[in-house]
DNA sequence: CTGAACATGTAAAAGGTTACATGATTTT
DNA sequence: AAAATCATGTAACCTTTTACATGTTCAG
């Protein structure tokens, strides 16, 4: 049970006190901001998980000897905060072992999709909101990506930041792209509707999308 | 219980059923085929949620009147295949209820991504490795996408055919637009991890992403 | 005749989300 | 003093996935 057996949830823990330490609240609040359009974190799961994963031996209360330097507006706890978790020894060495082991593949859950491709008959109004609404989703994905500048706020006392920050970049980068491919998928979408509105549509004889 | 109650797989069936009638093998083949990789739709749950929805009187066996025409190689099923289902009356309002009410937002659960986050300790071929793997799942995924051609092969008797093509045109824009997006981003990365390997990198002092 | 595809189901387990419940601390 | 935020947890529910189990029909 030591290494491969966590869920997903755990490993997500781990990999953000891999960063560096924290509790509960601030690890959901992490896994929220910088994940949480493509990697859910729900405390139903989170709490049960920290207790096994100590109780496992992968991590363990930090004795947070970091109040050097500055108690800066971002790298000190105000007084006091609860206390934070941090990676172990075995800790890190399992998190290593998953990171090299093949990834699950990506599962996507998009009602929205679906609901578009029974439209046809639902009219083209319909189908124009479900883009708009569409759009907005994007667009606020995208805004909240854009207010992420990776890295900012690690706290300086702390060591075990990473030497790079390029992984940060490249997800963020990776959001970023995909948001902008959804927003011109929109634009072109709502021009087809539109067109298909008014010409009445010729549409191609013998086709096939599902059989 | 007639209406608003069904579970996503069961909306997904009155769907495809809008379509035409199928039996449970060919709905879950439809399913897989044309929004499998968004939408996944398994056996476990396919059976039961049929007989649920014939319960409720949301769907019915096929009496199949439409013997008509030319049994040719797509039309026809060949002698003897099991029962289609068919959405009754109050199936198709059900399932138009449905349509208009806003989609729940969408679900991502991409695991490579986090590990792709994680990964700056892991090391430049760890991150490449992630890269590589994505853009194989990605490349896969658009060829399955360019093999479909909207609409064909919808049997030539049956009715209840949509006007338009139109729904199932976006969605596979949609699918390719993102894919493409994708390798885009697989291109860049790639470049991104080796310029880094190569000078070293020189990383702006302070930044966030997570905090 | 043999294997592939067709076809329908069940049971168990895993996992996640939601809602509920509670209390401390900090800010207004 | 009240409200917001911090903080931890539990329990029920809901779904999906996976594995198992079985039988038929069709093509080579």
């Amino acid at each position: 049970m030591t290494s491969a057996d966590l869920t997903p949830t755990a490993w997500t823990i781990l990999g953000f006190l891999s960063l560096h330490p924290r509790n509960g609240y601030q690890l959901r609040q992490a896994a929220q901001r910088s994940v949480g359009h493509f990697w859910g974190v729900s405390y139903g799961q989170l709490y049960p998980q920290l207790k096994l994963l100590a109780e496992d031996g992968l991590i363990e209360p930090d004795p947070e000897p970091a109040a050097a330097g500055a108690a800066g507006p971002a790298g000190g706890r105000s007084s006091r905060s609860a206390a934070p978790w941090r990676l172990t020894q075995r800790g890190n060495e399992a998190l290593r072992g998953w990171l090299r082991r093949p990834p699950e593949p990506r599962q996507l859950r998009d009602e929205g999709l679906v609901k578009l491709l029974f439209s046809d008959e639902a009219g083209p109004t319909a189908m124009l909101e479900l883009i708009a609404r569409r759009r907005a989703d994007v667009l606020l994905r995208k805004e909240l990506a854009e207010q992420i500048v990776p890295g900012a706020h690690w706290p300086k006392a702390t060591d075990r930041r990473p030497q790079s920050l390029l992984a940060a970049r490249l997800v963020l980068a990776h959001t970023l792209t995909l948001c902008e491919a959804e927003l011109a998928w929109c634009d072109t979408a709502e021009q087809l509707v539109a067109e298909h509105r008014g010409p009445l549509a010729d549409h191609p004889p013998e086709l096939r999308h599902d059989a």
